[in-house]
DNA sequence: CGGTCAGGTTAACGCCCGTTTACGTGGACT
DNA sequence: AGTCCACGTAAACGGGCGTTAACCTGACCG
């Protein structure tokens, strides 16, 4: 090695890759996309792809695994540098809500192509999912202590089903959307759970 | 009405393969779903099913059609039956909770596999989800007139996020659910919009 | 009774598509 | 200069799966 700026090129590649099956994955489905339409869309052609990867479920199981790590990391940061409970929620929120209005393509992925993962793959993802949603369940019996484990679970599900409806509508300009977004995901937590953590 | 029980025998083998279909479509995906084991599921095998449906295109097409105008035709009668605008959407927010907690595998099905559909079977369904639409755009306008038409389709898909993540949560028993997604729905439109229809 | 028809069955066909193989080629390092 | 090796390509393979074909049956009806 001792290559000081040799890593972004192929690194790149990979991504680029990455980038692109996930923009056909969502519009099209994992079945819908064959490897051919994958290397056409990075301008090289069909097989060439498995000098990148293993399979064409290793490209699904790498794009849904890297999803849900960001989308976890960003979720234990964004708590960790917000001090009370009643902040933390709204980074969340927002947190959330950038990211899906950021990258439509890989939330509607996520969403519709668990199915497709490998079995171990899923395994992983499955478990960092979990753990995401654990940060948000946490988070909201902080601001609502009597609100049972279940009933936090289920409405972190709402409001993600929410905030990720984002990809279906789409025709507001992005800060109005996120603004939309983010009121009515923090209203449905605040005025639907006992002990809102808002307004009294 | 004179005819007591005659039709459901030849009908109920068309819907039983639909709801067999349908459940399996949810779990696996389309493509995850092989002729066979549609055919398996209802205890005849395979090709048998070419006796009841075009083809497997076909099926889907029909299975979502129906999905679409069953939504659409429930969200009519709900707003009819209720005179002021604010019950309405009381209404349709019930009806729809009411669908996606009995029918899961439907609202599953319904927005995974869009993609799946053949363009004319996709125009159709669209052109019914689009009025669906519409009946909750003129109720929430109704309800928040300075609310704008955009933002208010925007919401009301969050609000079909929202209350569809039901078959990701699931583990509340079924009136909890039911409780809780529709103070979630009202209260993340009452809360996020401008001239809330409800308090102050 | 003999014919029709709805509803099944199994076997075969044919295509699509992911994957493998065999083969080029240009740049980088010694 | 010679040698690797990363990166591509085009062609062939092979399995899965939707669909079709050919054939069977029992119920109903004249």
């Amino acid at each position: 090695m001792g290559g000081v700026s040799a890593e972004p090129a192929k690194q790149t590649r990979r991504d680029q890759i990455l980038a692109a099956a996930a923009e056909l994955f969502a519009r099209h489905g994992f079945h819908g996309v064959g490897i051919d339409d994958i290397g056409a869309a990075v301008g090289i052609s069909g097989p060439a792809l498995y000098r990148h990867f293993r399979s064409k479920d290793a490209m699904l199981g790498e794009m849904l695994t890297s999803i849900s790590e960001r989308l976890l990391d960003g979720g234990l940061n964004r708590v960790a540098a917000s001090g009370d409970p009643a902040r933390a929620l709204r980074e969340l929120i927002r947190w959330h809500v950038d990211f899906a209005l950021d990258d439509p393509a890989l939330i509607t992925v996520q969403i519709r192509n668990l199915a497709n993962l490998t079995d171990p793959d899923r395994r992983r993802v499955r478990a960092l999912q979990r753990r995401y949603v654990e940060v948000w369940v946490e988070t909201i019996r902080k601001t609502s202590p009597e609100v049972d484990e279940p009933t936090a679970r289920a409405a972190a599900h709402a409001v993600f089903g929410l905030i990720n409806s984002t990809p279906h509508s789409a025709h507001l300009d992005r800060d109005q959307m996120a603004a939309l977004l983010s009121q009515m995901a923090l209203a449905s937590l605040s005025g639907a759970l006992p002990v809102p953590g808002r307004v009294s």
